[in-house]
DNA sequence: ATTCTGACA
DNA sequence: TGTCAGGA
């Protein structure tokens, strides 16, 4: 198997060779091979291993948190979750963007969405948010059926009753997730749109009579979570996803 | 030339 | 997270 010294693996993962040592002294993330002279030596598991804690960054996760969920993963996994998520894929790389768009039909008959999304969408979406131009491709398909699907519920949810609910991102990247959380919202008899972009500034003022569904990332900053309180506290509707 | 640790901002 | 010193 291949090994790599740290500068190599700065470069491939584009981060700082300081970096990676904070994340192994700190926070215990990694543990490469040494050298007799005791320089590192990653191997492509290591590899996996930063690209996938990047990733968890990317989605707003702090640093200090990433290690329980690298090994919370494997529970979801052992579950059988993890076969979906093959089948997924293999409809994904063969194009097969019907018979895909009809499993997921299925599936959202014999599971509340909750369910779906955390084991199934979430997991494997992480998997394809690589750098990589094959994976990416993959995942802006999945989205796409995804979002449609989405809005077919979100539709139907309309024609019940319910209180009516605007899913908004606050400051978040990933705008497919969403869709997910307003899917569950709606399965939860919430009435729900979307607002489709991330907005960098919320002001409630503007949707009153809603109620706003805010999410912020996996993991909102303290900022965030004290001014959803403030505005509470001043007596708007306004609900922490995610919390 | 590169990387190591540990102190420090 | 990043910079620096002082060594290997």
């Amino acid at each position: 198997m291949a090994l790599y010294s740290i500068g190599e693996v700065a470069l491939l993962c584009d981060i700082n060779p300081v970096t990676l040592r904070a994340w192994q002294r700190r926070y215990g993330l990694l543990k490469p091979q040494r050298t007799d002279g005791g320089h590192r030596l990653f191997n492509e598991e290591d590899i996996d291993r930063i690209r996938e804690i990047q990733r968890w960054i990317d989605t707003g996760v702090q640093v200090g948190k990433v290690k329980s969920l690298l090994s919370e993963k494997t529970s979801a996994q052992q579950t059988g979750w993890l076969e979906q998520q093959e089948i997924l894929l293999s409809y994904l790389q063969n194009g097969n963007l019907n018979r895909l768009r009809m499993w997921i039909k299925e599936r959202g008959r014999d599971y509340p969405a909750q369910t779906l999304v955390t084991y199934l969408f979430i997991p494997l979406r992480r998997r394809l948010q690589c750098q990589q131009a094959t994976l990416h491709m993959l995942l802006s398909m999945l989205d796409g059926i995804l979002i449609n699907h989405i809005s077919h519920c979100l539709l139907s949810g309309h024609r019940k009753a319910g209180k009516e609910a605007l899913v908004v991102g606050w400051n978040i990247h990933d705008t497919t997730r969403l869709w997910l959380e307003g899917w569950m919202a709606s399965e939860q008899g919430w009435r729900v749109d979307i607002l489709a972009h991330s907005l960098t500034q919320l002001r409630p003022e503007i949707f009153e009579g809603k109620t706003l569904l805010v999410w912020c990332g996996e993991s909102p900053s303290s900022l965030q979570t004290q001014q959803l309180a403030r505005w509470r506290d001043a007596g708007y509707e306004v609900v922490s996803l995610g919390a």
